[in-house]
DNA sequence: GTGGGTACTCTCTATTGGGAAGTAGCCTGA
DNA sequence: TCAGGCTACTTCCCAATAGAGAGTACCCAC
């Protein structure tokens, strides 16, 4: 198991460029751990949603950062947009196989946080 | 292994109020996946670091951003910042054991965007 | 002809982030 | 003697970004 940057580094493919500005790792991490595309991924994680769906399982979310950070990871090839041209509107939102490898690798990060966040946090009031 | 949000929120201890908005694992994922929040933690991976190492390692900081995503990460007891009293001043900062955790989980993520990043990516230029 | 349903998109304002200069106090070199 | 450097920040200002809320398109049921 890779136990630090240094490492990841080091392993065949990469180089002392990776994770430096502008960079395409960069990039999709950015896209990824965003505070909304973290939500979204997890969202999906669940299965197919509609858009209307997405916005309430997304607590707080605007209308204009959904369907931004929705553009985005279907950009990135992670999220599968599938429209129906009927009135009204129908559009399925699912996980590509890379969005579910990514989200495979996402959900130990958000378990552990959500087990530990409590005594994270200094003095919740 | 958990593979959604939903297995997530079904195991003992949470519950649907998971990942509302201003709950504790909001407030701590929003932290730890900051754009800057996770380089940070990763350049803290190599090892102990002072200020002006971090802000060689973490390409494109600012000294402010650097300066406010350490105090966040401190608060969260993820980063521990240890001063000595000198002129100048030296300073170091580590993870802490939770950090250690936390950037053991985050490693597998980066990785796998490492790898395949650039293939994710739309016609980059 | 009016209202409902869905998935956006636009506009205006609040918040955030970057850049650069400022701060503290001792130590070194000229 | 005294300017300048060392280090870890902090502050200020302005540009970029995010968010709230209203607007749009289109057809159908009433």
């Amino acid at each position: 198991m890779t136990v630090s940057l240094r490492e990841l580094r080091a392993l065949p493919g990469f180089d002392d460029t990776l994770l430096t500005e502008g960079c395409p790792t960069r990039v999709v991490l950015d896209h990824v751990t965003s505070k909304w595309g973290v939500l979204v991924l997890l969202a999906l994680s669940d299965g197919t949603h509609r858009w209307g769906e997405l916005r309430r399982a997304v607590d707080g979310i605007s209308e204009k950062m959904l369907a931004q950070t929705l553009r985005t990871l279907e950009g990135d090839s992670l999220v599968l947009r599938d429209a129906h041209p009927t009135i009204p509107p129908h559009v399925e939102y699912s996980l590509t196989a890379s969005g579910r490898e990514l989200v495979d690798r996402m959900l130990p990060l958000v378990e552990w946080i959500a087990r530990n966040a409590d005594r994270m946090l200094p003095a919740a009031p």
